[in-house]
DNA sequence: AACTATTTATAAGA
DNA sequence: TTCTTATAAATAGTT
């Protein structure tokens, strides 16, 4: 990809074969780090050399359970998980299912904020203003960009913060 | 990488890491073939994404003869029983305190519908209110870790959410 | 889905 | 190997 172009073929020179490998692993390793942070994805990469080295990477967790999850996924009927193995899948399913409802929730802030309503929707709350802070998230409210081009759900958002001197007002056990 | 850096870490706005998610997974995915091909390699990769769906690559021959080499190379034995103890108690802390966090928006929800505040406020969107739900949502105090026990700051949210008529399931990682 | 301005990755050379 | 650097590729923000 650089200094000229090269065919996409295993390359027959061993040396360059070799500094190639090094170098392309590399780049693979850092892409899926990457992938898997930026997008909150799960990933697990192996790598066997001609030669037979091996390099791997898994992203959150072990390679062992990326593979029970895969085995999980495309092997649905074979039987070889254990029942701690499974406990496991389920609370990270669980864990899915939740972090999937509060993303709901946060597109819905974000639809809110970017334009759907104003400011103005909280005067009969002025009261409160002296210790009110109104945050407004950014992003765009066309219909169809946030909940992708298959819903027609509008949500409108009120955010009020309210500062605290002590840390819990008596209305809201909070935590 | 193009038109300015972005940080690594999770992007927060779901429309923008589901693009994201795409477009390098796309990428990720073509490194490994080039990679396979170029240098002779036998490259697996799975990705789960954060919405549970999940893709793959075997380079020369399947998945699954990848995974039982990778048994052979690296999981000879089973590894002890003590890191999946920890494992899965992080797991329950995670379940936690995502429970939590619904937990406070319900209480949000309550307290605002029942006294703190009304829907009389919303008089301007009155019109859409036909099919409407409301759901209250706390998000990050200004001073500290998200829903860790130093904040002094309550967020309160309305959210109306209008399911139009033609509303079908959005798919978050078709592609 | 396309389009580019930029950032990254990297092939070749030192 | 490792560093450098010219260039190819990938991709973030935008349309």
């Amino acid at each position: 990809m650089a200094r000229g172009k090269i065919q996409m073929k295993r390359i027959e020179n061993p040396v360059h074969r070799q500094v190639t490998f090094c170098k392309r692993r590399a780049g693979l390793l850092k892409k899926a780090k990457e992938l898997s942070v930026l997008c909150d994805a799960e990933i697990g990469v192996f790598i066997f050399s001609s030669r037979g080295k091996f390099y791997e990477l898994a992203t959150k967790g072990s390679m062992q359970d990326l593979i029970e999850r895969y085995i999980k996924c495309s092997w649905s009927g074979v039987q070889t998980q254990q029942p701690r193995d499974k406990q496991i899948m389920d609370l990270k399913e669980e864990i899915s299912r939740l972090k999937r409802e509060i993303d709901v929730l946060q597109r819905g802030l974000r639809y809110i904020s970017g334009g759907g309503a104003s400011t103005t929707t909280f005067d009969g709350l002025n009261d409160l203003e002296k210790h009110l802070e109104v945050y407004v998230y950014q992003i765009r409210s066309t219909k169809g960009s946030i909940f992708g081009s298959s819903w027609n759900v509008l949500i409108f958002m009120i955010v009020i913060i309210w500062f605290g001197i002590d840390s819990r007002p008596s209305s809201w056990d909070g935590g």
